[in-house]
DNA sequence: GTCTATATCATGATAGAC
DNA sequence: GTCTATCATGATATAGAC
């Protein structure tokens, strides 16, 4: 059933590689066309056979690449996160302007997996699971949800003293608020099939960030 | 690595059968404990083999009650889902605040997922997965998706009508960003082990619906 | 209704030739 | 770096005894 799948999809994002050695030509292939597969099916339905199939070549091939399942997997997942948080600008202290940039360059990393019929984000699906994936992992995600939130917050919390931003009760509930927003309507666009799913509900919470401006 | 798990939790919803016959007492226990488990782990990580471990019987006696996997994991979902509809009690267009006991009673069956430890939605846990699930359980996500923001954004706007929620723009935005901030709520609880994550959205989403309240 | 035994298959992984 | 060949394991599922 793993298989049944009748249309695999390109990725472009998180092509950034983590702190280590750059991937080679075959390897980022690999990487791509498995974060591509688990942002549809999970980590736990794809297998080297399958990506193996989809590249043309064998699986011992992917082994030489990447020895275990639970290796590239934290290497997909470290490039993954490194893409978003290399995203994330700065703010400006005496700029307000500067953290509406800040929330934009948050939301920039988002679109493209917005824009992919059939997948949401890596660490949702991967979070769905989290049991069963290796420590290495289940800490690289714990901790990936933290620091999002903390930067959310900060960024929410100097906005709205400075009137960019309008939300009620404290930053840190309303950064869990939007954080968990944003995952879930992943997860419902691709449960229903349904693009504009997502869609709207950034178009719900930045009515409500910016509720000032529309007024 | 499935079977990592250090304790197994029991889980008390959705023990409602759906329209069929009833189960017996031994393919309860099965339902029961692989509902817990996929919760925990996804519907690919868990094998009969788990749950026969877990009850002291053979993976053979659970063909016995459950032919197949897909069958299991469609009867424990339909089972839930009916679990969650039932629940919704109807509005009264002359009582404002039937409105606001809709809302509880539909929060009431999320309270026990929202409790056990290192458990997400059934929904959002398959719904991660959706592409390698049956044709049938895929079409049962995501219709109960469409119906329940359709009963919410009911729900939402009447009350809002007769001025017991407060929320800006389409109630079917709102309905919308609501089950999306609950589903994503629960999965980053599951990923960050923090029970406190899903208690501040809550809190968070209800101090914005019953803002005026407040004041 | 539960058991033993078994069939069949996919999986992650390794050894060694080229 | 890629291949063929192979291994060990665990999965779903079935047959048939009790």
């Amino acid at each position: 059933m793993a298989n049944s799948h009748t249309s695999e999809q390109k990725i472009t994002i998180g092509r950034e590689q983590s702190v280590c050695c750059p991937l080679s030509d075959t390897a980022r292939k690999i990487a791509d066309t498995f974060q591509n597969m688990v942002m549809q099916r999970g980590f736990n339905a794809v297998s080297y056979g399958d990506i193996a199939k989809e590249l043309g070549i064998r699986t011992a091939s992917i082994h030489y690449h990447f020895p275990t399942k639970a290796g590239l997997g934290a290497t997909v997942l470290t490039r993954y996160r490194d893409n978003f948080k290399n995203a994330w600008e700065d703010v400006d202290a005496d700029d307000p302007e500067s953290y509406v940039r800040a929330y934009d360059s948050f939301m920039a990393p988002i679109c493209p997996v917005r824009d992919m019929d059939g997948v949401s984000c890596l660490f949702g699906v991967l979070g769905a699971t989290q049991k069963t994936l290796c420590p290495n992992i289940q800490e690289i995600l714990a901790s990936f949800f933290v620091e999002q939130e903390v930067w959310l917050a900060k960024v929410f919390e100097g906005g709205r003293d400075r009137g960019v931003f309008h939300f009620s009760g404290p930053a840190t509930s309303f950064a869990k608020l939007y954080a968990s927003a944003l995952q879930g309507a992943m997860l419902i666009k691709k449960s229903t099939n349904n693009p504009k799913h997502f869609d709207v509900v950034i178009e719900q919470l930045e009515s409500m960030l910016f509720e000032a401006d529309e007024k």
